[in-house]
DNA sequence: CCAAAAATTCCAACATTATCGAAATATCGA
DNA sequence: TCGATATTTCGATAATGTTGGAATTTTTGG
């Protein structure tokens, strides 16, 4: 008997996170969270941003937000949407753990290039 | 005039190899063959592990090769596929560097996190 | 050259996702 | 409470993605 519950597997999990970025105004909008940083932006200011309808843009922040990369709070009639850092850390880690299991010659490599600046 | 040609900036690469990977069985699939190392595995024991017809394997094979995370190459009648982590890592670097370039602060902790043992 | 093996391409049915206007919901200020 | 503002939900259409059997291509062994 399926449930309709939440997915909990990592690979179920990072299936929806990777369906959520795979998309050119989400991907977009995840990196202008991520830039904002922890105050977040407003639903109405993203929506403006990439030029597209609120109800359109309300639909990819939900999308984005169930697949655990953004969180929203309210805060009187506006809402914030901020990323959710962690998200995007089990993401990443699920992909690194991946990467690095079979072969892990190739993590110093692939570490090594990933600095911050830039 | 639009031409056909493939994608070349950045954001839409990133898009399309994120595309790539949100697929149940494209993932497992480049998991495979990560942990398959640099001999990769042929076309049909691929198809038979993953348990999918050869023709629905060989469509997902094309999206993940398209999307520059696997590479082929024909050796007699087999052909092997193997991960590419090259592009492996540009898609890393391009979420990376979304995620430094508005909170540095972040990528300590980030990055402190995903090391390689398991 | 021919038959078998391995893999891809083609095609059509099916399923999922995207889009956005209209309607509904929530909140505040007066 | 009323009207205005911010956002979400609904609904219907369009666009895209998935699937696998059949046909096609590539390669080898005899």
């Amino acid at each position: 008997m399926e449930s309709t519950m939440k997915e909990f597997n990592p690979q179920d999990s990072a299936v929806e996170a990777l369906s959520a970025l795979a998309h050119d105004t989400r991907l977009s909008v995840f990196r202008m969270l991520v830039k904002a940083g922890p105050e977040g932006l407003i639903a109405g200011a993203i929506a403006q941003a990439a030029n597209v309808p609120s109800s359109t843009m309300s639909h990819h922040l939900g999308i984005l937000e169930r697949a655990g990369l953004v969180e929203s709070e309210r805060e009187s009639r506006l809402i914030h949407y901020r990323a959710d850092y962690d998200g995007m850390r089990r993401l990443l880690a699920f992909l690194m753990q991946d990467c690095c299991q079979g072969a892990p010659e190739m993590c110093g490599e692939l570490l090594g290039e990933l600095n911050c600046q830039a």
